[in-house]
DNA sequence: TTGAAAGCGCTAACAC
DNA sequence: GTGTTAGCGCTTTCAA
């Protein structure tokens, strides 16, 4: 109480240290640390450490996490990169992620990777926080090589496994989803697909190509076109139009990369006078609220995201523990929704 | 695993240290301090000042953060406080405020407020980073208690202005905005109007219901009520639901205090078998991407997202500098689109 | 059971 | 112009 208490509104208020709380205790300066520390069994008695804490809690105490940084060489906190905040898949990933690390007393920073395209600027340099260890989820090829130059321990998510520089990867089966969705629309009796591709050359997209391609191939009199955007709807609604007004036949099922593709191919179809899944069937990907936000409710495949979090945070603290820590797959599955019907009969 | 010694755990490679700069390049270390601080001006020799850069480049030197907050006691680091990931609004608001936090030298630490209700977990404990400011964004009511423990300056965004803990604020004037939209409706012809409305307790929704209600009493013969529904696409379904079939004359617009709210309400009009616009009247607020994602577009209220962070950002700025800083409002603008019409002939 | 002291890497005041 | 030095607040030996 000798000088300026705790909890001053304003700035100014001089931080309360350790050495305050010390002699507000009447002790020593290592004690309240190894007392607040945790590490006191058997070297402080029980009544000592009373004391310390009810100064601490008395004067307000906060550790100083630059001094404990400093000192011990470690932040205990991550950091994770997303390519797009706006989309709720990151925002599930991070939930996840800062659950497991909570749980090891890590905090997570996230560093959304401007537009999610592009060379990241350096996210060494703009979060500020000190940093233990990366996350990066579903970056983009050419915004790698920043994360990368940290030099710290790398966990990916949703990327390529055979990348050299990780310390493991945590990955979506997500070529089994577009097999699903496939094998859906083909056992529906869609003979003509159109692939509404992301622009984004990143490895989950150029999965989804190939495993869309493989299951297509398969069955004989199919076939496969690709229309590419940019991941917006109105992108979306563009490709789709091309798709469905381009020479030759209508297709009869539009096959996005994502939900928020699909939401624009289904504008697209209403526009032309085309109902879904009536006379044009449209599959996503991601099972985003805007899945079930439109009409007809989007047949996606639904990603566990929140467990991709969680799992490249745990993999990331095994690391740090010097673990090994191997590389994941989670598996994904289709929901069949109100978008995906047999084609017309005609078609 | 008590290792004394520094640097345990990490990439093997030790820190390269401003030390280990000033010996390859044989200068002092205070010296490359300040050639790096860009501090040098007049202090250090133009070549001695380049032979510090080089040998920092080339050994790839980074200062240690935690360092220098501590001798600085500032981190140039602030804390953004928001309700939900998952909302396109606050990865705007993000964006603005990252974007000037850089012009300043600052970075931004992004903490959702878990949930987006209920008391928040302690930031200050999660964001392991030490902070400079805090700043906080339409956050529920008992979400704020939490925030306000730091002893930080706080600016707070879309919330209460006469708060008086803040050192300043920044709001949208949303309060106009429903007023634009009960007018544009009630312009059309509407009489009986439903305010989906989010049964949140924060000061922006407060404020959306208060202005609503005044407009809409200024027209005699009007009939406003209200239905409550957590911000998601199924329960602004059934309260739309709800408002659609209670007894009494069927309302013939629906109010929604989000888009979120009205895709839900969109989608209970739709299974009712009524159309929108022509049976019902829908709209909303934000003028997310999913306002033209959905069919019909939605006539909505479209906030400047960026700028409230940008402004916030700004106005946080100001406080650590000591310069005062208001409150400031920004404008809001109604978008109209489809989901808008006059009431049905019976109507 | 407790205290004294070193030192993490950096900046800035001051000496040379 | 450049180097020396003190010290930010903390954790952790080591000595008492």
């Amino acid at each position: 109480m000798a000088h300026g208490t705790a909890q001053g509104t304003g700035p100014s208020a001089a931080r309360v240290t350790s050495r305050d709380v010390a002699r507000s205790a009447g002790v020593s300066q290592a004690t309240v640390s190894l007392v607040l520390g945790d590490k006191w069994r058997g070297r402080v008695s029980e009544r000592t450490a009373d004391a310390v804490r009810a100064a601490a809690r008395e004067l307000g105490y906060r550790p100083n996490l630059a001094a404990r940084s400093l000192r011990l060489g470690r932040t205990r906190t991550v950091l994770l990169v997303v390519p797009a905040l706006t989309n709720e898949f990151f925002a599930h990933v991070y939930t996840g992620a800062a659950r497991v690390a909570a749980d090891h007393g890590f905090g997570v920073v996230l560093y959304p990777s401007p537009e999610g395209v592009g060379p990241a600027r350096d996210p060494f340099d703009s979060a500020r926080a000190s940093l233990d260890g990366v996350i990066a989820s579903s970056m983009a090829a050419d915004a790698l090589a920043v994360v990368r130059g940290g030099g710290l321990p790398l966990v990916m998510l949703d990327s390529d496994p055979d990348d050299p520089a990780t310390a493991a990867t945590v990955n979506l089966d997500i070529g089994d989803g577009m097999r699903q969705a496939a094998e859906h629309l083909l056992g529906l009796g869609h003979r003509r697909i159109v692939h509404v591709a992301a622009a984004v050359d990143s490895w989950t997209f150029r999965v989804r190509a190939r495993a869309l391609a493989g299951a297509v191939r398969a069955v004989p009199g199919t076939v496969l076109h690709t229309e590419r955007a940019a991941l917006g709807v109105e992108e979306g609604r563009q490709a789709a139009l091309r798709a469905l007004t381009g020479p030759g036949p209508r297709p009869t099922a539009l096959m996005c990369d994502d939900d928020i593709l699909a939401a624009g191919a289904c504008k697209a179809a209403r526009r032309l006078g085309l109902r879904v899944p009536e006379d044009v069937s449209v599959t996503g990907v991601d099972d985003l609220a805007l899945a079930t936000a439109v009409e007809p409710e989007l047949t996606t495949v639904t990603l566990p995201a929140q467990a991709v979090g969680a799992e490249g945070m745990r993999a990331l603290m095994a690391v740090l523990d010097g673990e090994p820590a191997g590389d994941t797959t989670l598996p994904v599955e289709l929901v069949v929704r109100d978008s995906s019907a047999p084609p017309p009969p005609g078609g």
